[in-house]
DNA sequence: GTCTATACGACGATAGAC
DNA sequence: GTCTATCGTCGTATAGAC
């Protein structure tokens, strides 16, 4: 087969960063087409589906970072509170400090389509999930754990908001800073 | 001058409703029509500027609903407590019990043109500046008064994100219920 | 696998009749 | 003040050359 001038990593790269700040339905194909370096048309070869089957992939590709890079600390070694502490550089790495957003805002507003909805709900569920264990791991029962995750899920989404609106992001470092306190690690 | 067949008022509801749930670039003029019962044509005689002026506008009403209603009781009687707390029971009606998006999420992604975005970041400044009074009166200095103000602001918007995504509102139930206490408000 | 060229509908916006 | 009719542009998507 012909060697591909883009990878499906830059690809992945360049379609992400678009999405994130503009939502779906306001990037356009040829916003797309000048974030990748690609034309329109060799974009669907690549992408049969059109510009849903690209935000599918999009959420699919970011949710598997998710899981795999930034919570990952979480089931390796050290102490529950280090292990959270980690997660906790990872995610400011991520949003950059709090200077971007995040696809679970991007994509909920609008319609990216069937697969790319399912999926995105999918990958809030694998957070919660992921910080409601943290939370029972710290003594809390199973309820009190799942509404502290929600809560700290949200105190994140949140701050983004106010950054993106405010300009100002030290309402994102704080929550950062809370997040062990938020799902009850103790001290 | 002739009759208006759909009142200001009314074209300023369906256009919020339409701007929260969709943003502003996804809500497209046939949707707007569809939503407010007027013809495109007519819409662009109530609102030469085209969609941007409709944005702006509807920034700026709900804006003037913010600080003139929801927020109203705070400079009302009672204890301090008592007013947030009955802003806590507007805010539930208003985004209706966490089912609703606001116009701080739907308008900060993509973009609503420059008046919208500047009536935008006034009415977060004024949400922001309304709370940080209350938390100053509860006894905490200027910059700490300002962080719970945008802590708890962020708080809620997250809520709505969360809501929206995984179509359980129980987190914005909680972050109205801890306003109180997030503002440092004495029992 | 990527390109040029193009189809075709929906978009925001305008002109002019009533 | 609202309507019908229409403009030009840009949207997503496809066909076929290289």
């Amino acid at each position: 087969m012909a060697p591909r001038l883009v990878s499906y990593e830059q690809l992945m790269e360049g379609l992400t960063e678009l999405f994130r700040e503009r939502g779906f339905e306001a990037a356009s194909l040829g916003d797309i087409a000048a974030a990748t370096g690609l034309r329109r048309s060799s974009l669907y070869h690549r992408f049969p589906g059109g510009k849903q089957q690209m935000a599918a992939e999009v959420v699919s590709h970011v949710g598997a970072g998710l899981t795999g890079t930034v919570l990952a600390p979480l089931s390796g070694p050290g102490s529950l509170r280090d292990r959270v502490e980690a997660v906790g550089r990872l995610l400011e790495r991520f949003y950059e400090g709090g200077a971007k957003s995040c696809l679970l805002e991007s994509f909920s507003l609008g319609d990216p389509g069937p697969d790319a909805s399912a999926l995105l709900r999918e990958s809030a569920d694998a957070w919660i999930d992921a910080f409601a264990d943290v939370a029972r791991q710290s003594g809390a029962r199973r309820p009190e754990a799942r509404a502290r995750a929600q809560d700290a899920l949200a105190s994140i989404e949140g701050a983004l908001v106010v950054a993106r609106v405010t300009g100002d992001t030290t309402s994102f470092t704080r929550a950062i800073r809370r997040l062990p306190d938020a799902l009850g690690v103790p001290a």
